[in-house]
DNA sequence: GTTCCTGCAAATAATTTGCATACCT
DNA sequence: AGGTATGCAAATTATTTGCAGGAAC
């Protein structure tokens, strides 16, 4: 496992240090997205002297490589989550929990062609979050009341 | 069509203020999203004093009664949206001048089935958002080449 | 040895808030 | 009059940057 994230590291030309491999440990170990100050929190059990600053670069670094995908919230801070799948996919939201899980169907191809036959444009990417309650939640709901 | 922003704002129980109308005017001519201290350049024009605090609380207010549409930006700022179409829809994003257009299919209900059946959760909301380049952009490419 | 990584402190910059004054109704 | 809107200045806060020392290669 740990082996995996070395080798990840050493095709992405990046340095193999204990923190970069905690981060990766972590990030995949994570059900749920998180922001830079959470994940610092969870390194500080390992490493009492953690910046923010390395949390912030090494995430930034990360998902420019594609190895962790970074969340666009609604409240425009900053969240990242590691994902397995690695064909193109979405993601659903857990607005309660903030658990993800993945969604497989993209009608992309339909709206690609509303823009290029309709429009006249030319599609280049697009970005679909998908929020709700996951099943947990909802269970949780029900007992509660 | 002032008698449009007019009665908009006495519905929404605000107060009419040369300032409120001229956002709402502007906002409705633009066909590209803006931000805050983008509308506060063009409202200069016409006030020469004119606060970016006003035109925070202006936009923030608009949006939350669904006048305007807040935009979710990569780059994490504050983008709004005048929006003609009432019924349910997206928009496409010309990345080159940020024109934004409509696109009316919506491939939600495959969705919505998949997170309901499949994930077993319950499906709130969602967002989607389509970048590329608009029909004027294309051809500017083409001649400057 | 050289290059990259990290921690700390400080800078940045968009957005928000407090408050006194001015404006709508 | 009474409440809301606005401008200004100041606060807030997440994120970023500079730089000196430390770790990986």
């Amino acid at each position: 496992m740990e082996h995996d994230f070395y080798r990840i590291l050493k095709g992405l030309k990046l340095k193999v240090t204990p923190k970069r491999i905690a981060i990766m440990e972590i990030m995949a170990a994570e059900k749920t997205y998180m922001s830079p100050d959470e994940l610092r929190s969870k390194l500080k059990q390992r490493f009492k002297n953690i910046g923010l600053p390395t949390v912030y670069r090494n995430l930034e670094e990360l998902a420019k490589e594609g190895v962790i995908i970074k969340i666009i919230h609604p409240d425009r801070k900053l969240y990242y989550f590691y994902c397995h799948r690695k064909e193109h996919h979405h993601h659903f939201v857990c607005v309660s929990c903030r658990r993800v899980e993945d969604i497989t169907f993209c009608g992309m191809e339909e709206i690609k062609k509303e823009v290029e036959d309709g429009l006249k444009g030319h599609m280049v990417s697009h970005m679909l979050q998908v929020y709700g309650f996951c099943k947990n939640c909802l269970i949780k709901q029900v007992v509660s009341q």
